[in-house]
DNA sequence: ACATTTTGCAACATATATATTACATTTAAC
DNA sequence: GTTAAATGTAATATATATGTTGCAAAATGT
């Protein structure tokens, strides 16, 4: 499922894909796949994210519907 | 470093670290890596464990004293 | 309309999370 | 103090996240 949260912090910060990419130290690719859904990222990585979009982890990445 | 929290929530649930792993579908050594802070876990499995714990990603897996 | 930036997508290479198996060490029960 | 359960650790194998390059498509500005 696509990650709306986390693009929508990111364009709130009005910073590009490949523009949160550098700040974060990977590739253009890897945020455009994360925020598609396509990839599964690493626990650093989204803390990475969150500290460069000042969110929190439960901001981004936790979906309240899933949690049973 | 390690993730006492994890540990906590789990010895908190009577949870063995081989029960813990059998409820999320991993490896014990995986679950054993994580609590000693040698893995850096993908987002599915931390969600997949905050889940069996009943625990937010933020709670087991957000530290404030790096937040920036 | 054109130019530029942004994003999507594909193929291949690499790094690393995770599995599996096995054994050692610690912890808990008796 | 012995036994069994729980945890630590190591070697090797596999799956997948991530990098790199390149090009196409879409969006944005002028």
């Amino acid at each position: 499922m696509k990650n709306i949260k986390l693009k929508l912090a990111r364009v709130e910060k009005d910073l590009s894909q490949d523009e949160l990419a550098k700040i974060v130290g990977v590739s253009r690719q890897t945020i455009g796949l994360i925020e598609s859904g396509k990839y599964n990222p690493s626990l650093s990585l989204c803390i990475g994210i969150c500290i460069a979009l000042s969110r929190t982890l439960n901001d981004l990445f936790w979906d309240e519907e899933i949690k049973d």
